[in-house]
RNA sequence: GGGCGAUUGGCUCAGCUGGUUAGAGCGCACGGUUCACAUCCGUGAGGUCACUGGUUCGAAUCCAGUAUCGCCCACCA
């Protein structure tokens, strides 16, 4: 049985249900097996949203716009894929499940490596099909087949394969150095996982006395030394001075004792210290700063680590051992106190570390550790986008992204946690190492040949992003060459946003080009931040999240989508308020309403169309060409806020404001035959596909159901293809310039008209005698055949064209316009308003001439600028002039 | 300390390579119960495009500087 018609009111819980199974069912989210012949590739892969968490309101966005773009280069026919796929995120895994077992009184020690292992496996399960449900609730048209996982075998490969090659290129060492480490998740931390962030602190002068020819301590003779962290005196090994301090030249060479401790410190001259900061003498802890690890390396000072893993004082700490850092610091100021020997302390604004998982104080460690030599694969990494190879969008991102790179320092990629990829490295007991892709591990020592058996693997993993870096390639095969791989690589567009360029993009970058030699990308396109309605940063902690899933079951998927990219240009924030969902939600409403209008029009018998198109179908026609035109260059251009607002305003301004309205006129024109009306009706509906063939990228769900509905009603329409999903992106028609001009005159009629009665203040329901006087033999004939329409647009009845009728019959409110000058209402005499209002009308257009004339009289304006720039100036001063005669002739 | 960006009607934001009278959504005012839609229709008010100078026939748009705000990066204890 046909549905007829669409339920009177949209409800997206009623739709929504069901259009993604049929597009499964369809098997569209999958790449034939080969290619079509010709077509040009656009393949996205998902930027992997981390198993720990549900969806926010970033993830819709990346998701929206990918998919705008997936739907849109799946109907043009090109050879179209999006890859989905989860991180397994080890470090915010591993912070989630730790809370969740602890609720359980358990902990990693307690359960050890491989039941830890085996509980974030089920973790995994449980939680990774809630991110896909999401995305199929948001209609991301994502390749099911080829979900990946960061973690899964194919993952685990490109890892190690792409680890043994840096290592064999010498870009990957292991080595001492001092690194940031997160005391409470025990683990060391990227550059880049270490968020800095200004807080006030305590600036404490401590006094270090000289040591006396014994090695005592002079206790009338010392060196002053600020510092903000007192605990760490535990762990001085020197004194510095800058070399060309004068006020202690003399004590260079010299030495001071440690106070508690008693060691005897060096002390030296390093031009790293800063004279005008506190009293210019700075203690020297290699251990605990990276500042002071530079210095001791280049006065070969030892290195004493007084912390231990949670940042906890160590044995070398004497008698504050087992103290935290924080109580050791109290208790360290509260003796110095004691001692005399706390010269002075202030307030002070100081930078401090913090981890960007747990945010817990960030503690230098001294350690032996991962590293990758990332120099080189920066530069590669920047001449690709600096020769334009992969281009960043919005462009301005691309100079951060070259200052970053150009700043970059080697990467610790080793993670002390368990949940990851272990680094494929084995040690031999002569400390040999061996870095193997194999999965099983090496067969025997590269260096000395000692069997496996003797071997013992890296038990550190990698750093998060280092898989991630991989994703473009390792979810296609790599290291292989599969089908896949040579069919989809490189991919064409990286959408993700702009908070991550550094952490992954660059990382995607640099290993895309080291493991594959290809830019991993051609473009990249960054979104902002989707903020709450004041601009606030949505967060957990603050309360202020907004569940995408909560929003689709209000106002549903479509509607959301479409308010995620409105007037939302690249790079930049959103706030996220009421008033732009339902923006959404009314424009979901609104087509929904127009294609109800259309499904209720037709012809009970649809005839075969007979006459001429009339006005508005050849007017929507042409508006519908443009507007195909303008879509496919803006998307084509990643112009995404471009087209939205492209295909809104055809929807809504062009064929519901005005195609619909003047296609009533013909439809219910008793005088129409069967033949006409049903000429009419099909070009509302095959305007109505059209429109819908431009919005399934942006709201696929409305435009699949209405499809639908109409693709029964009237298979002509939908051309025989009852899935739009599937359907071909529409070709551009034709513009005709001559009936746009036309339908643009009646236009301008018929909002001056209305214009008029409002301002007179005439009952909006009154029927008004309109009389024109063209100003033309073809404004007459535009009149004529558009006196139809006019009638019920502007609720003029009857319309006579001067010379037809009395010329004392003209209404009292006059207008002019392109078509001619116009009058309604009832008798000729002028009110003193509407005398004011006419006044008005002619100083307006009268100025309009002034600047017009002034502009065309300046001779540079007129040799210098473009021809059709001048003569469109001299046009509009034409019609100005014309508009004039026709005020002062009324 | 370095870098990047923003400043457009009451609010939130578009304005591509300089070219009509600077746009949209929301809000506001006024008027609308006819058979797609009040999640709607019609009409309207509202902006010296932060400021100063420069380039140009022409600047919201390009250049320089100033102010305010925001973000990123950074090893002054």
């Amino acid at each position: 049985p046909a549905r007829r018609e669409l339920a009177a009111r949209y409800d997206p819980a009623a739709i929504e249900p069901g259009v993604y199974e049929r597009w499964l069912a369809s098997g569209a989210f999958t790449p034939a097996p080969e290619p079509p012949p010709g077509a040009e590739r656009f393949v996205i892969i998902q930027p992997p949203p981390n198993v720990t968490g549900a969806l926010h309101l970033g993830h819709a966005l990346t998701a929206t716009v990918e998919d705008i773009l997936v739907r849109y280069h799946r109907m043009r026919g090109d050879d179209t894929l999006w890859l989905p796929g989860v991180d397994h995120a080890s470090i915010g895994a591993q912070f989630v499940l730790d809370k969740l077992i602890a609720a359980k009184g358990e902990s990693r020690e307690s359960l050890g490596r491989e039941r830890y292992l085996e509980r974030m496996w089920r973790f995994m399960d449980e939680t990774r099909s809630v991110i896909g449900n999401q995305h199929r609730r948001l209609g991301a048209s994502l390749d099911w087949t080829r979900e990946r996982f960061t973690m899964d075998e194919g993952s685990a490969r490109a890892v190690r394969v792409a680890f043994k090659r840096l290592w064999d290129a010498g870009l990957a060492y292991r080595g001492q150095a001092l690194v940031n480490w997160c005391p409470r998740c025990r683990t060391t931390i990227s550059d880049l996982e270490n968020v800095h962030r200004e807080e006030t602190g305590t600036l404490w002068t401590v006094r270090y006395h000289l040591a006396r020819s014994d090695g005592t301590p002079d206790p009338d003779a010392w060196i002053s030394v600020a510092t903000t962290r007192p605990e760490t005196i535990l762990g001085d090994t020197a004194v510095a001075v800058h070399p060309d301090d004068d006020r202690y030249r003399d004590l260079v060479g010299r030495e001071a004792i440690l106070p508690f401790l008693g060691r005897r410190l060096p002390i030296i001259a390093d031009p790293a210290v800063e004279r005008d900061f506190g009293t210019g003498a700075v203690k020297i802890t290699p251990a605990h700063d990276f500042d002071d690890y530079d210095v001791a390396k280049r006065h070969a000072l030892p290195m004493i680590t007084v912390l231990d893993e949670e940042a906890r004082m160590n044995a070398e700490a004497g008698e504050f051992a087992g103290l935290d850092r924080f109580e050791a610091r109290d208790a360290v100021v509260d003796r110095l106190r004691a001692m005399g020997d706390l010269e002075a302390e202030r307030p002070h604004q100081l930078v401090v570390g913090h981890c960007d998982k747990c945010d817990t104080v960030v503690e230098p460690r001294l350690s032996v550790q991962w590293f990758i030599d990332v120099k080189p694969l920066a530069a590669r990494a920047l001449a690709s986008v600096r020769e334009g190879r992969t281009r960043i969008i919005p462009a301005h991102f691309e100079k951060v992204y070259a200052h970053w790179m150009e700043n970059i320092h080697d990467w610790a990629v080793g993670r002390q946690l368990w949940w990851g990829h272990r680094i494929p490295a084995w040690y031999c007991p002569d400390g040999h190492i061996t870095v193997s892709d194999v999965e099983a591990g090496p067969a025997a020592c590269a260096e000395c040949g000692r069997p496996a058996d003797q071997l013992t693997q890296e038990t550190d993993i990698f750093d998060t992003w280092f898989s991630s870096g991989l994703w473009p390639f390792s979810t296609l095969g790599w290291p292989d060459e599969t089908p896949d791989l040579q069919r989809f690589y490189p991919t064409s567009v990286m959408e993700t946003a702009y908070e991550i360029l550094f952490f992954w993009v660059a990382r995607m970058m640099m290993l895309g080009l080291f493991c594959t030699d290809v830019e991993p990308f051609h473009t990249v396109y960054l979104h902002g931040i989707v903020r709450d309605p004041y601009g606030q940063k949505m967060s957990k902690t603050k309360g202020n999240v907004v569940d995408p899933l909560e929003m689709i079951g209000e106002i549903g998927a479509d509607a959301l989508r479409f308010a995620l990219v409105f007037g939302n240009a690249p790079g930049v924030d959103q706030r996220l308020t009421p008033a732009r969902l339902a923006g959404g939600r009314n424009f979901s409403n609104k087509l929904w309403n127009a294609a109800r209008f259309v499904l209720g029009a037709r012809p009970e018998e649809l005839e075969e169309s007979t006459g001429q198109p009339s006005l508005p179908e050849r007017w929507i026609r042409s508006r519908l060409a443009e507007a195909t035109a303008r879509a496919t260059r803006q998307l084509d251009a990643l112009d995404l806020a471009g087209y939205v607002a492209g295909v809104y305003e055809f929807a809504w301004s062009d064929y519901c404001d005005w195609f619909v309205e003047m296609a009533k006129v013909d439809l219910r024109r008793p005088d129409a035959t069967p033949g006409e009306r049903a000429r009419v009706w099909r070009t509302a509906a095959d305007s109505l596909a059209g429109m819908l063939r431009l919005l399934q990228p942006v709201m696929p769900f409305i435009t699949e159901q209405v499809w639908a509905t109409l693709h029964e009603v009237e298979p002509d329409a939908t051309r025989g293809e009852p899935l739009l999903v599937v359907a071909d992106w529409p070709a551009e028609g034709a513009r005709d310039e001559a009936v746009e001009r036309e339908m643009a005159d009646l236009v301008e009629l018929v909002r001056s008209l209305r214009n008029l009665r409002t301002e007179a203040s005439v009952p909006a329901g009154a029927w008004l005698a309109l009389t024109v006087a063209p100003s033309d033999e073809t404004a007459r004939q535009a009149l004529t055949r558009a006196a139809n329409y006019l009638e019920p647009l502007a609720r003029v009845r009857p319309i006579e064209l001067e010379g037809d009728g009395d010329p004392t019959e003209r209404g009292r409110l006059m207008t002019a316009v392109r078509l001619g000058t116009a009058w309604i209402g009832e008798g000729a005499e002028d009110s003193g308003a509407e005398v004011a209002r006419r006044d008005s009308a002619l100083r307006e257009v009268r100025a309009g001439i002034e600047r017009l004339r002034g502009l065309l009289d300046n001779a540079g304006f007129v040799e210098r600028a473009p021809a059709e720039v001048v003569a469109r100036e001299r046009a509009r001063l034409a019609e100005l002039e014309a508009q004039l005669r026709r005020l002062e002739g009324g």
